[in-house]
DNA sequence: CAATAAATGAGAATAAGTCTCATTTATTTT
DNA sequence: AAAATAAATGAGACTTATTCTCATTTATTG
């Protein structure tokens, strides 16, 4: 029997969080304060989709609540936070990092989990012709879109407890 | 010249709305009362979806707000309501008849319009394909789906003033 | 038509999100 | 590096959409 001994450095990846927290801030000259750098570790936490309530959950009330829907406002402000809806209407948010694809949300109308969800390449320009299509029709200029996807996740889904 | 008198029935067209009503109710076994006739007749009024206050105006205080509510959680109950949310985060609501064919829907960033749009068959082949594959990657079973387009009416549009 | 069950209206309660303003923190200037 | 200026924050009041409660009205059933 061996055995082995894992040293989790929390601590580096901490670190690691606030620096692209700063570097994120600092790339859309946003000032740097403590509140939106906790914000912003917190939505790196999980890379799907978050609740507010699960932020809320997240901060502890190091950040007042007032204070975590103005910088989730500031985030959308530069374009690395993208806010939805789930069906159940609840409003829903996630980071969308430059290196972030392109993508589309499942969701499990049983435990609620929201997942990304690539399509094929060959599928979204697919999907891009039939919205060049859309825009003639009705004469739209149409800069973005969505898929969502509803269902349920079975037995085996590692997204269910 | 040539003067043409046009006679819009007006009760004629709405007996056929309080008619067909009534048959969506009691086809699913709802009792038929004067709120839900009245919030039908209202959604029935105009074919792309509305926000609540639209129906409430329409309904000009005839149906109480927590009826309003009420019916339109029992309409949501028997399928023929779809109610989702906006860009702008305003709840909306449509009317999915027997007659309705599957739709996605479009939206407009400047007057708020939201239209419904048919995609091609052959497109929503491919998408049933791809939608096959996520199900199977993600262990999911997916029931419904929706394209959803984002963009803004150029000044010829008919739906903006 | 009476009895029973269901739906409604009015307004109170809740909850998500916004706003205000005095205080704190960041940034800029010197 | 300290002072001056500008911006962000916290706490809680406020707003608004939606839900809930319960006494009254309306539908349905026998």
């Amino acid at each position: 029997m061996r055995i082995y001994l894992i040293f989790f450095d929390t601590a580096f990846y901490n670190k690691n969080m606030s620096e692209s927290s700063r570097k994120i801030l600092s790339d859309h000259n946003v000032s740097i304060t403590n509140p939106r750098i906790l914000v912003l570790e917190a939505l790196m936490e999980s890379r799907n989709p978050q609740t507010i309530d699960d932020l809320q959950k997240k901060l502890q009330n190091k950040v007042a609540k007032s204070t975590l829907y103005r910088v989730l406002g500031d985030l959308k402000k530069i374009n690395v936070l993208h806010e939805f809806t789930s069906p159940d209407n609840t409003t829903v948010v996630e980071l969308l990092l430059h290196d972030a694809e392109h993508h589309h949300h499942l969701f499990c109308g049983d435990c609620g989990e929201i997942i990304d969800v690539g399509l094929s390449d060959e599928f979204e320009k697919l999907l891009s012709e039939e919205i060049k299509k859309i825009e003639r029709k009705f004469n739209f200029h149409i800069n973005d879109h969505r898929v969502e996807m509803f269902g349920t996740c079975t037995d085996q889904c590692s997204n269910c407890k």
